[in-house]
RNA sequence: GCACCCGUAGCUCAGCUGGAUAGAGUGUCGCCCUCCGAAGGCGAAGGUCGCAGGUUCGAAUCCUGCCGGGUGCGCCA
């Protein structure tokens, strides 16, 4: 399926002979004998630093090695010619017919296409979005949804078994803000003014709550003190901003597996317990921190907490998990989640976090390093900022009555295909800029379109072809003869499709969906090359006057459209078959 | 002060966890439609990969130290 890992097995087999025949020394360690795509083309289809690897722990110069392997690799049908190149490059071409079979493969899978086992069935838990329940998303949280939705996908496209895990930050005092914040807007129902006092949320979303509350409760909460309708309206409130943030991630397509409480942990032992599991391991004890240097607070006192030996599990200073008051800081339940998922049987944990909570993911590690013995790895991708523009010129929001740019606003506008595959053009961790009418431009300048329009030219040849009279059916192009595709340029693209396994299995490894993005896009592009080639040279074009012709070269545009499918599919995009 | 992230073409960014002459897009300039969708394509020009050392056959990539920008730093989550 992978043409990369099959010829690095052909490598691997040939050092293997080259060793029984003495040729090479035993016990070789072959791990960092690659096989790729060389940058230039001009280089063959393949390369191979196998020479230059071995050649110190061979103890024999490169070039003997690489010419050797060459004789052994030449025994090879698939490979038609290896030369000796650079410092002790072998490069590799090989014969058209296993690049045409590419076609074959990728018609027979459909957008199965690149399916990948190496993550062996691992169970991965994916934690993204995780809002706080205290109003909608807005922009910053669209990111990051759209990054871990799609990373969860490539996952699984990879042979991960991947959960999409949301923890709901309702235990903390920020909920009890919401709550009073509510509550005036309760009061706001019932026709007196609210005291929307500094510290509160004073956005207008919290109306149709008030609203609710007044339709659950009638007047019966008015008048009354905090400590007679605090939890209930916490409870109700946060419930309805759950409801709202779940009716967001629909919006967009994100479909969680589980929502976590942090509030569920509170009075069920579960931290308590975290901290047991690790007082056990020693890691736990009372002291004083110093403050930071450089910078210290102006309240700053000395004073005996609660604290976790993180340093010992690689964090810069030890982290307390219990304030002054005896209650547990936030850090506390923090470590009790993700000690939940390490009890819950994850090989492997992804944490998706702003980028402005940088200063955790050392005392997160370390956590999740102690409470599972070091087992469990737990990677943690910050999200950069996203910054809005309209026609070029930034997007000002609002900074009064807590008005901002939301999820929905951005997907109402840019629609949810735009919006996620837009989230994705850039790295996580380098800030992205979003152009409201950029994304919707019908142009080259807009990466979406460039993709979709790709595909859709596919499709327009499936018509074209279909009025011809030409058979194009999933069948009839699987079993064209696909020697046919034997001009440079057919080659080239096919070279380019046959890239996608090794593409899937590079982002997947590296918990990087971006590259997906980027992938299509280079894919597109060199569609749309050779669709223009196709003017100069009519014998390039897909449709022919010969239906056999014909339905060898359609099933090269289909696979592409294929590919770029499957690509989508991870991204979770919706492909067009037509632009309009 | 410390930690983390970023620094690559005028601008916005990729760069396959060390590979060959560092790549796209955009902008600038010049081209290509009696031709499957020009909603596209081709070409030119554009670089001390922030700086300085180090590791090795080989560094944008790994290590150290600086410079610049961002984020964060006990009783907020």
């Amino acid at each position: 399926m992978n043409l990369f890992a099959d010829l690095r097995s052909a490598v691997v087999d040939a050092l293997g002979r080259m060793t029984v025949e003495g040729l090479l020394p035993p016990g070789l360690d072959l791990a960092a004998v690659a096989v790729e795509p060389p940058r230039d083309a001009a280089h063959g289809d393949m390369a191979t630093n196998a020479a230059m690897v071995l050649a110190k722990p061979a103890g024999k110069p490169p070039r003997e090695i690489a010419d050797a392997l060459a004789r052994a690799l030449m025994e090879d049908p698939r490979i038609e010619g290896a030369d000796v190149a650079g410092p002790g490059f072998l490069n590799l071409r090989l014969a058209p017919a296993l690049w045409q079979g590419v076609v074959r493969q990728v018609l027979a899978a459909g957008t199965d296409y690149g399916r990948s086992d190496i993550g062996a069935g691992a169970k991965v838990n994916v934690e993204f979005v995780s809002a706080n329940p205290t109003g909608p998303m807005h922009v910053g949280h669209t990111r990051g949804a759209v990054v871990g939705d799609a990373l969860a996908n490539l996952l699984a496209f990879a042979g991960w078994n991947v959960t999409r895990e949301y923890y709901i930050n309702d235990g903390g005092a920020q909920v009890d803000v919401l709550a009073r914040s509510a509550y005036e807007r309760y009061r706001e129902a019932h026709g007196l003014e609210p005291e929307i006092r500094e510290g509160l949320y004073p956005g207008d979303y919290l109306i149709p709550v008030g609203e609710a509350l007044k339709a659950k409760y009638g007047p019966t909460l008015l008048d009354k003190g905090e400590q007679h309708w605090l939890a209930e309206v916490r409870d109700f409130a946060t419930a309805m901003m759950m409801q709202e943030i779940r009716s967001d991630l629909a919006l967009l397509g994100v479909e969680m597996d589980v929502y976590s409480s942090e509030k569920a942990l509170y009075g069920t032992g579960e931290i308590e317990a975290a901290i047991e599991e690790l007082r056990a391991a020693g890691l736990i004890y009372e002291g004083v921190l110093e403050p930071p240097k450089g910078k210290t607070p102006e309240d700053w006192e000395p004073r005996e907490q609660t604290l976790f030996r993180s340093t010992a599990h690689g964090d810069d200073v030890d982290r307390p998990v219990k304030k002054s008051d005896g209650s547990w800081t936030y850090f506390a339940p923090d470590i009790a989640y993700h000690y939940t998922k390490v009890k819950r049987g994850f090989d492997q944990l992804i944490d998706i976090f702003g980028a402005d909570h940088g200063g955790y993911v050392k005392r997160m590690k370390a956590a999740v390093s102690a409470l599972s013995g070091g087992r469990v790895p737990l990677d943690i991708k910050l999200i950069q900022l996203v910054k809005l523009f309209k026609g070029g010129e930034p997007f000002k929001m609002s900074k009064r009555a807590g008005t901002f740019v939301t999820l929905r606003d951005v997907v109402e506008q840019a629609g949810a295909d735009v919006t996620r595959f837009i989230m994705l053009t850039r790295k996580n961790d380098v800030a992205l800029d979003f152009d409201f009418d950029k994304v919707l431009e019908q142009s080259k300048d807009n990466p979406v379109f460039y993709v979709q329009y790709a595909n859709a030219r596919v499709n327009s040849v499936l018509r074209k072809a279909a009025e011809a009279g030409i058979a194009v059916d999933d069948a009839v192009l699987l079993a064209a003869d696909h020697r046919a595709l034997s001009h440079p340029a057919e080659l080239a693209l096919l070279k380019k499709v046959a890239e996608w396994p090794r593409l899937v299995e590079i982002a997947a490894r590296n918990n990087e969906p971006h590259r997906v993005a980027f992938y299509l896009y280079e894919l597109a592009s060199d569609f749309h090359g050779f669709w223009n080639r196709g003017n100069d040279e009519a014998s390039l074009r897909f449709v022919q006057e010969d239906a056999a012709a014909s339905q060898a070269k359609i099933a090269l545009a289909k696979s592409v459209s294929v590919v770029i499918c499957a690509g989508l599919a991870i991204l979770g995009v919706t492909p067009v078959e037509e632009m309009r």
